[in-house]
RNA sequence: GGUCGGUUGGCCGAGUGGCUAGGCAGCGGUCUGCAAAACCGCGUACGGCGGUUCGAAUCCGCCAUCGACCUCCA
């Protein structure tokens, strides 16, 4: 179908993408846990794979795209033990925990929408899929690889590791795990320090409380992602994504879970995000640099010089390979939203630019580098360097230093269409003299630059100046041209 | 301490052995009434030290430094 290549972090190389089934691909990706506001750091995953989703969807696969929802905290790890992570919440600011869950998952579709992240397939939440998560325990127990104790069971990693790799996703070795793991309160109940809880005896403060073969009690962490995947994919499924920081334990954890369930490897290929750093430090409430999504919309944190746009925060980490780590600037995020400027007013201009009879650029070439980029493990930073070359072919057409014939100015719309607007997922945020979405608007402008045309023959430079002065301070881009004029507004 | 991964020009960020990445900023030029935009041109970048090689940012070793993770937060 194609040559698309994905880093394949379990074999660590990249790897000829074919999936299961002809045409079509299950992939699944870890979402956020609904206890608060989406952070820069949501971001990163979210748009990764979200131009895995369209990318998959451009080469002409059926694709079904599952990212869960996780509405089901489970322990806070230092005071407050025994207490669920969105029960605190909603104790705090006295509210049903689902109420909490419901509020959090709007504001994270909201800030989803705003970046242009297309809705996944299927949204599962851990609440919805507790039947599920229960047999995936049970599974595992009747597979011999987990125990149940005191009313929790565990994953019995030194049973696993005896008849199957563990560690295999994250290097680890397991003689090297035994001297390395904390000391967790639960410890003296489990066989060994190494295993993960499958699931956990609520204890009687715990609001959040399902019953089980086992008792009352709640899901481990790892259990929802088995249960969820492969409900909606089966097993094995394609694609598995999410951040580099769930590679251990939590996906780790999916694959012994995923073989002691049904005896294989549960994923094809898994896919890991680098994480975003800002001023190269890592994201940390008690540092002070956690910027919310809506606060860098609009620009209202310490460290933020101004608001930065959803596209313009999209297109910056889109300018970075997923797999590389990025670092968030103020200088960095300028740099970006200048550069998209360049890129929206070049895909503006390309609408009506005029047709030759010859082509001096070469759109042919053009689109097989753009496609060559994305085949390699999703290269955007090079597809948009293809694409800025793209720019200058745009600009010197319209600057009449070069030419296009028709055939190849519809390939070129093509190309921008498909790979900024479509694959990207950039929506052009300017209007234009040709745009026809505020049509009354257009001719307003229309009328006060030809009217600036006229003061220009008479050399009437003061309101020539006036009304591009004017203009300018309301948002308007005015350019002089050959022809006349042109101008552009950003949204 | 262990595992994995970074360190590229003023800034961001591609690039895995010889072939211009790209963007932003800067400088010079063309165009312009002046601008803006655009176009053309310019910059002795690859953490340090050794090694392999005809040739290394790219491979190997050591060192420095930064980050993520290390199993009941998800």
């Amino acid at each position: 179908m194609s040559n698309f290549t994905i880093y394949n972090t379990l074999s660590r190389k990249k790897e000829i993408f074919e999936p299961i089934n002809p045409g079509h691909v299950g992939m699944y990706v870890c979402g956020p846990t609904v206890y608060g506001e989406a952070h820069l750091g949501h971001s990163r995953p979210a748009i990764t794979f979200d131009v895995l989703f369209r990318y998959l969807k451009y080469l002409g696969y059926k694709v079904r795209y599952v990212r869960n929802i996780t509405d089901v905290g489970h322990l806070v790890n230092d005071a407050d033990e025994g207490e669920d992570k969105i029960a605190r919440k909603a104790k705090v600011e006295e509210l049903e925990p689902m109420e909490i869950v419901q509020r959090y998952t709007n504001s994270y579709r909201q800030n989803m929408l705003q970046l242009n992240v297309l809705s996944p397939s299927i949204e599962p939440t851990a609440s919805g899929h507790m039947i599920e998560q229960i047999a995936v325990v049970q599974k595992i127990i009747d597979s011999g690889f987990g125990y149940e104790k005191n009313g929790s069971v565990y994953f019995d990693v030194e049973k696993y590791s005896s008849v199957h790799n563990y560690g295999t996703l994250s290097g680890r070795k397991i003689e090297d795990l035994y001297f390395n793991t904390r000391d967790l309160d639960a410890q003296p109940e489990k066989k060994s320090g190494l295993d993960f809880a499958l699931w956990k005896k609520a204890a009687p403060e715990h609001i959040m409380r399902w019953p089980s073969p086992w008792g009352d009690g709640f899901p481990g962490w790892h259990t929802e992602c088995t249960a969820m995947s492969t409900k909606y994919l089966g097993e094995p499924f394609d694609i598995h994504g999410g951040g580099l920081d769930l590679l251990f334990p939590h996906h780790e954890a999916e694959i012994a879970q995923g073989v002691a369930c049904f005896g294989h490897e549960p994923v094809r290929y898994w896919m890991h995000n680098n994480l975003i750093t800002i001023n190269g430090q890592k994201m940390g409430k008690s540092l002070g640099n956690f910027i919310m999504l809506d606060e860098l919309f609009t620009g209202s944190h310490p460290l933020l010089e101004k608001a930065y746009s959803p596209a313009c925060i999209r297109f910056f980490i889109l300018q970075a390979h997923y797999r590389s780590p990025l670092d968030f600037s103020n200088e960095a995020l300028q740099a970006a939203e200048k550069g998209l400027e360049r890129l929206f007013n070049a895909t503006a201009l390309l609408e009506g630019l005029q047709p030759s009879a010859d082509s001096t650029i070469d759109v042919g070439a053009l689109k097989e580098k753009c496609t060559l980029a994305m085949n390699d493990d999703l290269n955007t930073p090079i597809l948009i360097a293809h694409l800025f070359d793209g720019v200058k072919m745009i600009n010197s057409v319209s600057d009449g230093k070069a030419s296009v014939n028709t055939a190849d100015l519809e390939r070129l719309k093509t190309i921008y269409s498909d790979f900024v607007v479509g694959i990207l997922g950039l929506r052009p945020e300017i209007l234009t003299g040709g745009s026809a979405d505020n049509e009354l608007l257009g001719n307003v402008v229309d009328l006060l630059l030809n009217l600036r045309i006229e003061a220009k023959k008479n050399k009437d430079w003061a309101t020539c100046d006036k009304i591009r002065n004017n203009l300018t301070e309301l948002g308007f881009e005015i350019k002089d041209t050959k022809e006349g004029f042109g101008w552009t507004l950003k949204k």
